[in-house]
RNA sequence: GGCGUUAUAGCUCAGUUGGUUAGAGCGAACGACUCAUAAUCGUUAGGUCCCUGGUUCAAGUCCAGGUAACGCCA
């Protein structure tokens, strides 16, 4: 029994992810939070919308509502799908919380009294037009390189130079199209990271069991170039998190915002606050999660994400907690995903390129398309989603090994003893030898789960359902029953049991199908295996059980086939 | 242009600190079974471990160069 704090990178509100995203953080740690409290751990687990920014201020723009608004809706959208595909948070949060405003304005002012921030001058675009300072890539004007009438001050598409906004001719704001533009200058807050460089240095030294993908991005960071750079953490926006002093006001920051990047991780925190405003908790109850003086100390803290995030969660927001100066909890094992590929190519938010989640669920429920990315996780590399290859697994894995077997072993049963458990027969050999190999597996599945090796774990999962046909393939009680039926009894008895075992080792993986097999065979209990012997035996003769329905239809040539070209181009 | 990652069976991928005949699942062929979602179980076939050179008693594994794909940055 031990306490896991566990948080999935949390994603941008504007618009619906993709399952690229889905896979590298969100999925796996639902996975590890399923597993853990089905050890009987204790989980806090949680996950938001990052709501700030730009984007969301033009995309609730582009949609015709006040950014507060639309951010509202899209969270909802989010929070409804991340239900759909039985994401397990125990509070999906939001960074525009009241929560997160006061615990980014408290943690600035503690940066700020520790001597870790600096007020920086630099000059900006402002558009006249539009009333609003203009990130670079919402600059776009004709480059000077290649005469491309479309290029962003941040790059030319066209050419792929890198572009400073003032050398586009003619910009123009990508937000209204006004050319009424001008340089301002305006002075901005920066974290001082540099001047914690050789403490995060040390730290990330101290993490010897960290994935090499995770150590190798933060040593980069760390060390390539003139090193860690001190980052700008204000904006001049409008929507955000104003930019106070704690509780105080910040002379001369009157009007801004703090940068997204630096809000956002901070919703990790405030999102237990959240949680335990909407369970009627008080602030102590969140705070022994994560304030090592008040009971976070034997908090084990995981965090999941994309390799893309690594940086952040390694440098930026470490800093953040650090130079507070205060017993915040800080992060103990870090696991980075790399990308899942889409058909021979990436999936692209921008572009609608791929699978998105909420076409995904309308198309195959959740189990699906857990099984299939959690088996595919893009551990070591980036992976590759096509068709062929998910149906193929799909049904092969879930329709014929695991949905067929505990198919096959109800139905036997019906057929020949009547929907309860059979009495009579005694265990011998090919049962002690199962039972032996069971325990076995289960001790690597364990393991495999407990260091997050996704791929490794499905496997171990998968081959646990497999030892169970085998068995029943080896033994045949509908031979057996022609000459011994009490021996086909006490076999049938024990396939029974193993589907049980099934549920519950696959439910962190595959919880709807989980549930309607454990609801088949009308059991309650969904306690982990303690003693792979008295588990099995768990069903007795005489107890009643349903034959379920087809727990996995499988994929047809036809849908596979159509759904290929109908997710192969952009999203309509 | 700089840096980085990757390159292993038809496909998706494992291969610990260099150490016998390079592994898994799928797909294929063959066989067994017929309870089951034409499912299951078994057996077999399939690899110049990208190329070249080097270190070593020994290289998929280490080093150098090359090729290719991808990513990050300027």
């Amino acid at each position: 029994m031990a306490r896991h704090l566990i948080t999935s990178a949390i994603p941008y509100i504007n618009g619906i992810k993709h399952l690229g995203n889905l896979v590298g953080s969100q999925l796996p740690a639902d996975l590890y939070a399923r597993y853990l409290r089905a050890r009987g751990h204790e989980v806090l687990f949680l996950c938001a919308t990052d709501e700030h920014g730009t984007p969301a201020e033009l995309a609730a723009a582009k949609a015709g509502k006040p950014v507060a608004d639309y951010c509202a809706e899209m969270h909802a959208v989010q929070a409804e799908i991340a239900d759909g595909f039985r994401l397990s948070f125990d509070h999906f949060g939001r960074s525009s919380s009241p929560q997160n405003h006061a615990l980014t304005q408290h943690f600035a002012g503690r940066l700020a009294d520790a001597g870790l921030i600096r007020e920086v001058s630099e000059k900006q675009v402002y558009s006249n037009a539009d009333g609003r300072f203009l990130p670079d890539r919402y600059i776009e004007g004709t480059c000077p390189n290649c005469g491309y009438d479309r290029a962003r001050g941040d790059q030319c598409e066209n050419c792929t130079k890198q572009l400073d906004p003032t050398d586009l001719i003619e910009p123009r704001s990508a937000v209204s199209g006004s050319t009424d533009l001008e340089v301002r200058e305006t002075r901005h807050l920066f974290l001082c990271q540099s001047q914690m460089k050789d403490e995060l240095d040390a730290w990330i030294d101290s993490k010897s069991d960290w994935p090499v993908l995770t150590t190798s991005i933060a040593k980069k960071w760390l060390h390539d170039g003139d090193g860690l750079q001190d980052r700008g953490i204000t904006r001049d926006l409008n929507w955000g998190i104003p930019v106070r002093r704690g509780d105080a006001d910040w002379p001369g920051m009157e009007g801004k915002v703090f940068y997204v990047w630096f809000d956002a991780p901070i919703e990790y925190i405030a999102c237990a606050g959240e949680w335990a405003a909407a369970n009627g908790l008080d602030d102590a109850d969140w705070e022994r999660w994560w304030r090592t003086d008040k009971g976070a100390g034997d908090v084990r803290y995981t965090q999941f994400m994309g390799k893309d995030n690594v940086p952040f969660h390694t440098l930026s927001f470490p800093a953040t907690v650090l130079g507070s100066g205060e017993p915040w909890k800080l992060v103990d094992h870090l696991k980075s995903f790399n990308y899942l590929n889409y058909d021979g190519g990436q999936f692209s938010t921008s572009q609608g390129r791929g699978i998105f989640m909420d076409q995904a669920l309308e198309i195959l429920p959740a189990d699906y398309w857990r099984w299939w990315l959690l088996s595919h996780a893009p551990e070591n590399s980036d992976s590759e989603f096509t068709w062929e290859n998910f149906q193929q697994s799909v049904n092969k894995d879930l329709a014929d090994v695991l949905g067929n077997f505990v198919s096959r072993i109800t139905k036997f049963c019906r057929s020949k003893f009547g929907q309860e458990v059979p009495a009579g027969g005694t265990f011998g050999a090919d049962e002690e030898a199962l039972i032996s190999d069971l325990s076995e597996m289960l001790k690597r599945y364990e393991q495999a789960m407990e260091s997050m090796e996704v791929r490794k774990s499905a496997a171990e999962l998968r081959a646990i359902w497999a030892r169970g046909n085998e068995y029943l393939q080896s033994v045949a009680p509908w031979t057996e029953f022609k000459t011994d039926p009490e021996q086909a009894a006490a076999q049938t008895r024990l396939g029974l049991n193993l589907a049980r075992l099934f549920a519950v080792l696959s439910a962190p993986f595959v919880p709807d199908a989980s549930e309607k097999i454990l609801t088949a065979l009308r059991s309650e209990d969904n306690a982990w295996p303690d003693g792979m012997a008295e588990f099995l035996s768990a069903l007795r003769p005489g107890h009643d059980f349903d034959v379920p329905d087809v727990l996995f239809a499988k994929i047809s040539d036809e849908q596979s086939e159509e759904w290929q070209s109908r997710f192969g181009g952009t999203r309509v």
